[in-house]
DNA sequence: ATCACAAAGGTCAAAGTTAGTCAAAGTCAA
DNA sequence: TTGACTTTGACTAACTTTGACCTTTGTGAT
């Protein structure tokens, strides 16, 4: 029993065009109106499910013959992770350590288990017995702690 | 003979749909007024009963379609991973954490490369920015979160 | 060229929908 | 009587949905 809310419907939607391609064109609106939604909502979908962390690019045309279009990244820089370090920063929530793992993931840069496992540990689940701004610094910490490990591990030792 | 009251009532629901499924999940709300009580009840229930130390992971969403999720890992009390988890505690300090995972390295139970990453999650320059008894409650949370986790990944999940 | 208008998409804040927390009050067995 | 456990509800936090209003772009008439 899985529940439903309006933006995962149109999130599921997206995700499985850009399963066929990686690199899509759509009309808000008419998008809107086929799953019955205002249009604006389209743009909240966006902007909280296609990130750049998660490795999306999105951009639009208004006008006549306008549209939305999104592109899926792939990642194949130098030292990726430490790109992921520098881009944590001195704190940061869940839904983005969420985003920053899926990509890492999804480019062949850590493994499932070890994306899991890290996961754990920047959990509210870990991490709801803090408050205020001490829980995303204490996740950020923790966060980059785990990345430097996993590139030590990978690199002999 | 178990006390019926209406926590055990409640505990009684969420097990029978465990038995079901090894990953539910329901709305609070609704499961709330199906049994008529307050919604907080359920999650008094959650925290008293449906805890790491006895093999589940909890997790939840709130807004439109929100739901709380539950899974329930197939693990017989006396794996030595759960040994672990309930011997962790409410609390627990960095040597404590480091000489367990020595120790489940050492019997082959985790590999090292898992146990590093944990210990970078738990170690002092991940936390250190707590301080008084959070920090070990904190990291005892972690702990026994990613045990969880470790366990979930084995079990093909 | 210019202008008016239509046809997109963008923003934002209010309202709506869930779930979480916490402390006070209640219950019950030892 | 006391202490652990349970029940309740007011308040809070997080996420979603909606709609009014704004900006940008294309097109056709003049």
């Amino acid at each position: 029993m899985i529940q439903v809310n309006l933006s995962n419907v149109i999130a599921g939607m997206i995700s499985e065009m850009l399963n066929e391609q990686d690199e899509i064109e759509f009309q808000r609106n008419t998008l809107a109106q086929r799953i019955g939604c205002v249009p604006s909502q389209i743009n909240y979908v966006l902007s909280s499910r296609f990130t750049p962390e998660r490795g999306y690019l999105v951009e639009s045309r208004r006008g006549g013959g306008g549209c939305i279009r999104i592109v899926r990244l792939h990642v194949c820089g130098d030292t990726p992770l430490m790109h992921t370090v520098n881009a944590v920063g001195a704190a940061i929530d869940e839904k983005t350590c969420r985003s920053h793992l899926l990509n890492l993931v999804y480019n062949d840069l850590l493994s499932e288990t070890d994306a899991s496992l890290m996961l754990a540990a920047l959990s509210e689940a870990s991490l709801h017995i803090l408050n205020g701004p001490e829980k995303d610094e204490v996740r950020a910490a923790i966060f980059k702690q785990m990345l430097l490990t996993v590139l030590q591990n990978r690199n002999g030792r």
